[in-house]
DNA sequence: GTTACAAAGTAAACACTGTTCACTTTTTGA
DNA sequence: TCAAAAAGTGAACAGTGTTTACTTTGTAAC
């Protein structure tokens, strides 16, 4: 039975064989990304690395851009998951607001080189595949957070909740964007190393929720 | 005494033989990136668009990346330059901050492919020369700017102008950076085309200001 | 077990890229 | 006019992503 043509868990040890090989290259990808940025990943360097011609990598992924596309998706649907996390936590609606908010940036610059990358040069309008990606997703979560705090008598109603999203989206996205790519960003400011970040979060954070408050 | 060893203005014929030169490098440069972006210039293409040998542009810049920081760099100082026309105008605080950052994020827009190459991989630590470049300095407008509203009295004056000056930025930047980034980024909004950047802009500039004033 | 077929893997080539170097042509200043 | 400097170039080097024809390996059926 464990045997038998149809396999119970649709993996037959090709294809397990494959999947491994199809995982090496991801991670290979991912740590020449982490040191290098998206422009120090070579294929050939990459091939090398896992003992491969460069030529097998074309068995697994249809061009560069494709393998990094996955990387891209699989690290966005990770700072999904974290925002998740928070929105449906049992804490008070402002604590959770301002959680997503960090916890956003935060995520985003677990992987600085990737997040960059994600968001370098202008996007083929006509490439109708980019919208439906989990970066754009991530600003679901944002439509439902502001749709909630309008509901619940915090912020103005009076504005369209999808474009606050899109503000809101905006200024997390710029904040994660200016820390990845400036390393000194916060330098020469009051307290010590660890507790910058944390610090500069919770302000930026917060000057963009009472944005939203009624006056 | 014009022909003199010493010349009035400082440019001989054949400087500015040179220097015509080197703008005409500059500018095919600058089309070839608003076309296709950063990764899309090519010095062998460019080479051959102004009908030099690809090694004639090793005479006047030392590499590609020197080429585009230097369009950078003049990219960011006319960015500067139109900022610094609202800061010094007659109209009241609360509008002149106001257009402070619709102009930013505006002029930033007006190239959208340099602005993202402009923050695209994360910078060197170690390279000082980055620090001091006009990407820092369009920041220092903001530093007054938040001084002034604390100064009078618009702005909560609990909170470190730079620090919160840092956010500002963030959040224009993070609207630029969308914005060139997703040209559909708007989309599914009320209204028509033309109007809807003007009406995002305006409601995103609203939103981070207010998020800077006492409650 | 053998055989037929598909999958995995590769070496070599193609068409690019940025950059350098030895070399020629042109321009300049005395 | 003549040497020196500047401007410009062709060819090469080392690297890139990708494709193609080919070989090796594994699998499934007879």
């Amino acid at each position: 039975m464990a045997s038998d043509h149809a396999q119970t868990d649709e993996t037959s040890p090709a294809e397990r064989r494959r999947q491994r090989v199809r995982d090496s290259i991801l991670h290979a990808a991912e740590r020449m990304i982490a040191k290098e940025g998206e422009d120090g990943l070579s294929i050939r360097r990459l091939a090398e690395e896992i003992d491969y011609s460069p030529a097998a990598i074309y068995k697994y992924f249809g061009s560069k851009e494709e393998l990094v596309d996955e990387l891209k998706e699989a690290f966005f649907a990770r700072i999904l998951t974290h925002v998740d996390k928070v929105q449906y936590s049992e804490e008070p609606f402002e604590c959770r607001a301002h959680q997503c908010l960090r916890v956003y940036i935060e995520e985003a610059l677990e992987k600085p080189h990737q997040y960059l990358g994600a968001f370098s040069g202008v996007v083929d309008p006509t490439d109708s595949h980019e919208i439906e990606s989990n970066k754009a997703r991530a600003f679901d979560y944002l439509i439902s957070m502001v749709s909630e705090g309008q509901a619940l008598g915090h912020f103005d109603p009076s504005r369209d909740a999808v474009t606050v999203a899109k503000s809101v989206w905006a200024c997390c996205h710029g904040a994660a964007s200016l820390l990845a790519h400036l390393p000194h960003f916060l330098d020469g400011m009051p307290s010590d190393i660890p507790v910058k970040r944390d610090a500069f979060l919770d302000l930026h954070a917060d000057i963009v929720l009472r944005g939203l408050y009624k006056r």
